[in-house]
DNA sequence: GGGGTTAAGATTTTT
DNA sequence: TCTTAACCCC
């Protein structure tokens, strides 16, 4: 099966090659011999033999396996080598000093791969290989960024300024595309679109087309523009098939009508971030050859995260320079649903020549139990280039892994929940425990069941910061001084607060913006001298504009901190907030000030907004002992003592769309986020499966996930709670024959009865007569099904407590759900309350506070 | 232009 | 079941 699609060997043609001035003064690596070898040639063997005369480089004598004379040529070594290269591995050391040709590096779960790529890094500034602007070190995520940053520091030293190249793929490209925006069309100023100013834009051209947007809904189309640019492709390039795919034909067209668009913003989206470099690199070949030859040596870190257009993007530098290190694992694989090929990490050793494949196998972080699970169950994946962890580590306790039933996904939290504090009593931290979940709709049973409990949670991931409407909505205003002509930003914050300029008034402003072809804000200022728009939509818009030349003529003399806060002041921004009466509003005005406090660390406006969109995530405080609660994608790259893994249930995990959209490579992508999930574990890896499941509302009952049933049985230990309503009944279950029949169904004669919509009635019948609290929350309208009731009865019993409340009626109160209220009723410490948004409520004092 | 009502959609997420 | 966004009417 020769490269099916094609791609791999379409760019032969832009090869550069021989140049001797660097073309960037003061880069030259202070040894003369360094880096010479095999530049500007690709495909020989010459990469991999020492041809650099540097003292700690080894020629690799073996590919993998490298445990015979290798590793006792690298240990006759040992007192020879520097003090970084101490505690490595045989095949660590191999991935760290294999400098010159391209290196794979298969690094399994938990097998030290970043202290690998952070060690490589120290290796060739230590040999004086490369001088730190000349190592180009490539993540995908900010995060992963700055932990490689801060790594590297601590080897060296401090002094990292000098890695100006170490980012991530799209920030690196932005450093690129400001060098040379003009020549792919491009102003040096150019901002940076994110989904949501996306999503807009093509809302307003798909509308401008005439097409039924309910019909071709922006979000698809931006969902197949994306798979465009992930696979690197222009409007001109785009297969035939999949041009006509989208409203009949209308695929290329709203394409290039899109691009277009941009071009006049001066903007581009993420996908151009790339699409635009790999163009000038294409283009260009004196510019290509400029960045061939500064980077000396390239890492790219997660390489079973990249795309097309990102293979392409290193394969056209590598052209230039082989030394090419890729770090791996493509049983972690879990993003091909945005684009990501493992493609490229099964075809490295064939799309670069002469490649070194080592295999990082021994891991230093799970328990043998662990691990065995673990590698049996992605052991079921066809299409892997393989690997057999190993370790030495034992807990002193060795916990099998555990899998557990329950009746449903409060049974699930309530169990869980248990099982935390059980281990907290034992002198567990809650930071060494995290509850892993598919899907993030399940994180709410936890929530809600930890916050009865009183337990610290906290939820990672989630929405983030820079995408919450009110920051926005501010750095909106900021855009629209910063940058007059982003007229999403001016869209977006033109009527916020309501000053009375609607569709009507800005249609006009559209029109004119359009026929002439200038920003809105420009069209805007020259509707405004006219007597088109009605008088008092004019002089509110009038009002607005001025505002933006104001500001912008302040913006000299004063810090942009005090500017942000006169522009929010000014606009009227906070003022709406601090009028809205919503639970919600106290927060957002907090998270407006957090914004102006994270401004601080940057030199200027427009400094920060380049950061803000590029970096949407924010560093969250770390705090207090808490116990993590996050997506089996967001967990990848960490690790816990002991890890829950809740949800294990056909259709849920794996998902029934991952099935349904892609078939087997969705199966084998769910399974390697179950792989991802066990061996976040250390010492513990707990599965849960709960038999009833609501989804969208309704209840459904769920068998076993068949993840399970690829478990190895010597590894694994059922679990049999005590407290068990229903679900997995017992050890009947085990041990059943016959097709498709899996040893966690249940088999107890009475389990199908559960699921029956009498039972449910029956049961919510019973939940009806208990008061259920919930988040403060009386929901006593029967709608929730009461499990065990011991649980339940001792929890409703300490709610109830007989102590007066010490609120008093016709107070003023605000619940962090419900908002503002007045007391209006008052028994015990339940208080009944009419909230200004949410109408009337019984409530736990507790749960508000005075206001 | 604001407010109430209704309909659709509801994995995973980074940049 | 619940949330969000669009739509319609005042």
């Amino acid at each position: 099966m020769a490269d099916p699609n094609g791609y791999h060997d379409d760019i032969g043609d832009t090869f550069v090659e021989g140049f001797d001035d660097d073309g960037f003064p003061g880069d030259r690596p202070s040894r003369p011999d360094a880096g010479k070898p095999g530049a500007g040639e690709v495909s020989s063997d010459e990469h991999v033999a020492p041809s650099n005369a540097a003292a700690h480089v080894l020629a690799p004598v073996v590919a993998s396996g490298g445990g015979g004379i290798a590793a006792r040529a690298m240990a006759a070594r040992q007192s020879h080598a520097p003090d970084y290269l101490e505690g490595l591995n045989p095949e660590q050391r191999q991935a760290v000093e294999t400098l010159n040709g391209p290196v794979l590096v298969l690094a399994g779960a938990g097998t030290g791969k970043t202290r690998v790529l952070t060690t490589r890094i120290a290796h060739i500034l230590a040999t004086g290989s490369a001088q730190p602007s000349q190592i180009l070190a490539v993540t995908f995520t900010n995060k992963a960024a700055r932990e490689m940053k801060e790594r590297i520091a601590r080897f060296i030293g401090g002094n990292v300024e000098g890695m100006a190249w170490l980012g991530t793929f799209h920030s690196i490209c932005v450093k690129i595309l400001r060098r040379h925006a003009e020549l792919v069309g491009l102003k040096s100023g150019f901002s940076i679109l994110d989904t949501d100013d996306q999503l807009r834009l093509i809302k307003q051209i798909i509308r401008a087309e005439g097409l039924d947007e309910k019909r071709w809904t922006p979000k698809a189309f931006a969902s197949m523009m994306d798979s465009w640019k992930n696979r690197a492709l222009t409007p001109k390039e785009i297969p035939e098939g999949e041009a006509r795919a989208f409203a009949n034909g209308w695929g290329r067209k709203l394409y290039e009508e899109y691009q277009d668009r941009l071009s006049i913003l001066n903007a581009c989206d993420f996908g151009d971030l790339l699409l635009h470099v790999i163009t000038l690199f294409k283009t260009h070949p004196d510019v290509l050859a400029d960045y061939q030859r500064r980077f000396r040596y390239m890492l790219v870190d997660e390489y079973q995260d990249t795309n097309i257009a990102q293979y392409l993007w290193l394969r056209l530098l590598a052209q230039g320079n082989p030394n090419v290190c890729c770090v791996g694992d493509d049983d972690q694989s879990i993003y091909g649903w945005r684009g990501a090929e493992v493609d490229n990490i099964l075809r490295f050793d064939h799309d670069f020549k002469g490649a070194v494949v080592i295999r990082l196998e021994r891991n230093y972080r799970s328990t043998s139990h662990i691990l065995a699970a673990a590698s049996h169950l992605i052991s079921h994946n066809q299409g892997r280039l393989g690997k057999t962890l190993f370790t030495d580590f034992d807990d002193p306790e060795n916990d099998l892994v555990s899998v557990a039933s329950c009746w449903d996904s409060e049974e699930e939290a309530r169990s869980i929940g248990d099982e935390i504090e059980a281990l907290q009593g034992n002198g567990h931290a809650l930071n060494d425990m995290a509850i892993l979940v598919r899907a993030s709709f399940q994180m709410r049973s936890f929530e809600d069941r930890f916050v009865t409990l009183g337990l610290n949670y906290r939820v990672i991931g989630g929405p983030r910061f820079y995408e919450r409407m009110e920051i926005r909505d501010a750095m909106a205003y900021f855009r629209c001084v910063v940058q007059p002509a982003d007229d999403l930003a001016f869209e977006r914050i033109v009527n916020t607060p309501k000053r009375g300029l609607g569709d009507a008034t800005l249609k006009l402003v559209h029109e004119l913006a359009r026929a002439e072809r200038m920003p809105l804000i420009q069209a805007a200022n020259q509707l405004c001298q006219t007597e088109e728009i009605r008088p008092k939509a004019r002089n509110a818009l009038k009002d607005v504009l001025a505002s933006f030349d104001r500001w912008r003529q302040q913006m000299d003399g004063k810090s942009h901190t005090d500017m942000a806060e006169i522009i929010l002041d000014e606009s009227g921004y906070t003022e709406m907030w601090r009028l809205d009466r919503s639970a919600e509003a106290p927060g957002r005005l907090d998270n407006l000030k957090e914004l102006i406090r994270s401004m601080e660390d940057f030199e200027s406006m427009a400094g920060f907004l380049e950061h803000v969109s590029l970096v949407m995530d924010k560093d969250k405080a770390e705090g207090h002992d808490a116990v993590s609660i996050m997506t089996l994608h967001s967990a990848k790259g960490l690790e816990f003592d002991t890890v829950f893994l809740p949800g294990w249930e056909e259709g849920l995990f794996p998902h029934q769309r991952a099935l349904d959209e892609s078939g087997r490579a969705g199966l084998e992508e769910e399974r390697r986020l179950a792989y991802v999930g066990v061996t976040r574990a250390k010492k513990r890896a707990k599965i849960w499966f709960a038999s009833n499941r609501r989804i969208h509302g309704q209840w459904q009952s769920s068998i076993p996930s068949r993840f399970l049933d690829e478990l190895p049985e010597d590894h694994v230990e059922i679990v049999e709670q005590s407290s068990n309503y229903g679900g997995y009944g017992g050890g009947g279950g085990y041990g059943r024959s016959g097709m498709g029949a899996s040893r966690f169904v249940n088999q107890e004669p009475f389990q199908n009865s559960y699921s029956t919509p009498g039972w449910q009635r029956a049961q919510k019948a019973k939940a009806a007569q208990d008061a259920v609290f919930e988040r403060g929350d009386f929901r006593a309208q029967g709608t929730k099904r009461q499990g065990p009731k011991t649980i339940e009865g001792e929890l409703v019993a300490k709610s109830f407590s007989e102590a007066a409340s010490e609120f008093s009626k016709g107070e003023r109160v605000f619940h962090i759900k419900f908002g503002y209220g007045a007391i209006v009723g008052i028994e015990g410490n339940k208080l009944t309350i009419d909230f200004e948004k949410a109408g009337q409520k019984k409530v736990i004092d507790s749960f508000v506070e005075r206001h």
